[in-house]
DNA sequence: CTATTTCGTCATGGCCGTTTACAAATTAGT
DNA sequence: ACTAATTTGTAAACGGCCATGACGAAATAG
């Protein structure tokens, strides 16, 4: 059972599909979940108001929501407003729950969102999965998703799907991954070594970083340009609240952007790449340290505060550079912001001065500015678990279908 | 009266509205339009089951498109097959038509388009208005506007809306050219120019062009690329069937990716910008020719098709250029292709070999194939008009309200 | 204690696509 | 030539869905 990708928008029920009444009804149920879901308790005149139908109208979809276990009823509310309360609705912090999981390079993490958004079970293990065979580091995962399922069924959730983070590309069937240079995969089908029977999807790690930064983030516009580094540099792109995926689902490639067309040569083909100059290892030999198995950029972040002058200045050029790249994306896409995530929000007290001097330096007129993600590295656990949760509140008709 | 910019992909009525019963009966009515208009002459039954409705329902809604004048019954079909033969429907030749501007830095041209896409009227009028003031330009288009209107009403046309397309940067409200280097505009609100009474929407020539590749080109894919130089050089992203904008309408600025972050210095700000590479000063340049004001393209290809070493080699260094820009937006969007256009499209038999030989030398696996544009210089101006076009098609009740 | 306001619900009505049935028009087969 | 089969377009009945309007319920304001 695969599911859709998530694109980051209420795709809903019958995007482009005849337009019949069935179709109108689902994408009222998905207006009601997402009002509710996004503005707290309300009542059914407030949800009414706000998504513009009538009060009947909203009422009917509520008993069904209700009816299905998606929305709860949590009481009269008591406000100090002249007229007769309403009764305030909720989304139903039991039923469908999402499951997101993350294969790290050196760590492997699962857990249960339910459709608040709250986070309700969590397992971890770390552990270098760097050239390990694709086989036991799933049947690892598989362990930890069994543990969380088994936690959050122990609180009135069921699994509505899960989603996999992976540092990696993926194809856009959302299940095999393409190349993962850091794990040494190639096309490997993830979909037929996870547990079956709950719908699945895969996709890149930078993609549902982004989505979190998206759904959680305070303040994050509709229009960004969302950049993490772990080994390799990875951006995700995000038009009108929608992932930019790509033809073949490769989109964001930003590591290999040339910064120096006649630099060195890189293992993509090309010479002069951004990773060639910002990656993690470029980076580890320009402050002359060896690489090492474990938290290389806990060890940069740690030397540079102790003012290690080598570290910052490699960070500098690390900046530079990734400055010099975004200067392209930015003319290139015109986004509201650049969001820098994973590896870089850690690092960039060192790396921004440089990265921001680059790209207003390059650009007339007001700069795009450049913020840093407060979500940290739990960005694309987050990230795909909340990718199910929208799912079921893009299309709540479809869930009820499955009990 | 300002009409949306369109972006490429039907939006229809009621993007995201409450879903009420007419605004399902105003997509089943678009539908129908674009079925019948993008597979030519149809019976009803032929489209209810490419749209999904019943014979019944298509009745219906056919029923009202012809009240309102924007569908015909061609008569009784006489084909092969068995069974009674179904009643030929096309769009309208008459009614609402699509009038196209372009305001070119040497010439002014203006079109209409009726809703089959064809091509009902014409005027163009040449003469450099490279640095001449916006109003007495926009008198003169004017003039030609009116022509064209004239010529069209004498064929049962009336124009549903204007579509200019200038050669600058517009702002997302669609009538103000914020920026336009070639003809030494800033700042310029079209609208307070343009005749009024009649929807009006402003954009970028390079974002008309790439809607015209996507609406006209042979075998265009919903993702791709489309990079056109006149003076500058533009470039058109188009995602999914949509074109990506940007937050401030300034998407698609290809001109000035860094290319040797060392380089010579831009007016924009930055250092060796695509343009100082591949613009037409520097091409000119290059090859050791003196501007002139008339079809520099012209006589660039012209030297280069007599063999001018001199002409060749600029050629071939501005598509090394533009091949190591195009890498960076190639690994960024990974589009399904690049198309060139507008003066590229004339240059690319000396442009296209070292273009690709960068593209592909840069990346792995299959390089993300160049084509060229079939449109030529013609692009912009029909892109303007069925952008009309497709607004009507979107949303047919809306031009049933004006009568 | 009454008037006012707001909430949720119910009955009614109108809109819209579906279902079902049927007449019309053509081909296939005898 | 005549019947059977097939397909088209239309009409009537049906069912689903939201809007409308009225009503009771529950709070505040005076």
């Amino acid at each position: 059972m695969t599911a859709p990708l998530h694109d980051g928008r209420p795709s809903g029920p019958g995007r482009s599909l005849p337009d019949t009444q069935q179709g109108m009804r689902r994408r009222n149920l998905s207006r009601v979940m997402h009002a509710v879901g996004s503005e707290g308790p309300l009542s059914r005149a407030a949800v009414a108001s706000r998504i513009g139908l009538t009060r009947a109208a909203v009422s009917s979809l509520v008993d069904e929501l209700i009816r299905w276990g998606l929305l709860e009823e949590l009481g009269p509310e008591r406000p100090g407003r002249v007229g007769r309360p309403g009764s305030a609705l909720a989304v139903s912090g039991r039923g469908p729950a999402g499951i997101g999981a993350e294969i790290g390079v050196d760590h492997l993490a699962v857990c249960a969102v339910d459709l608040r958004g709250t986070l309700r079970a969590r397992a971890v293990r770390h552990g270098v999965n760097r050239g390990r065979a694709p086989g036991p580091v799933i049947a690892e995962l598989t362990e930890l998703v069994h543990q969380v399922v088994a936690a959050a069924d122990g609180e009135g959730l069921w699994p509505a799907g899960l989603a996999v983070a992976v540092p990696g590309l993926v194809a856009r069937d959302g299940r095999t991954v393409v190349r993962a240079p850091n794990l040494d995969w190639h096309d490997t089908d993830l979909g037929a070594l996870l547990p079956g029977g709950i719908p699945l999807s895969v996709d890149n790690e930078a993609n549902f970083g982004a989505l979190a930064e998206l759904w959680l983030g305070t303040g994050t516009p509709h229009d960004f340009l969302h950049v993490s580094a772990e080994i390799g540099i990875g951006a995700a792109v995000v038009v009108d609240g929608q992932l930019l995926r790509g033809r073949r689902g490769f989109a964001g490639e930003l590591g290999h952007v040339p910064v120096h067309p006649d630099g060195p040569a890189c293992a993509c083909g090309g010479r002069g790449c951004l990773e060639q100059y910002a990656g993690e290892e470029a980076v580890l030999r320009a402050a002359g340290l060896e690489p090492r198995e474990e938290d290389r950029v806990g060890l940069l972040a740690d030397r540079a505060e102790k003012g290690d002058e080598a570290v910052r200045q490699a960070l500098r050029d690390a900046g530079t550079a990734l400055g010099i790249a975004l200067t392209g994306a930015v003319n290139l896409l015109d986004p509201e912001t650049v969001v820098l995530g994973g590896a870089l929000a850690a690092l960039s007290p060192w790396l921004l001065p440089s990265l921001e001097a680059e790209l207003t330096g390059r650009t007339t007129g007001p700069a795009c500015p450049v913020t840093v993600s407060g979500l940290g590295s739990e960005g694309p656990l987050l990230g795909a678990a909340h990718s199910v949760v929208r799912t079921v509140l893009d299309d709540p008709a479809a869930v009820a279908e499955r009990l």
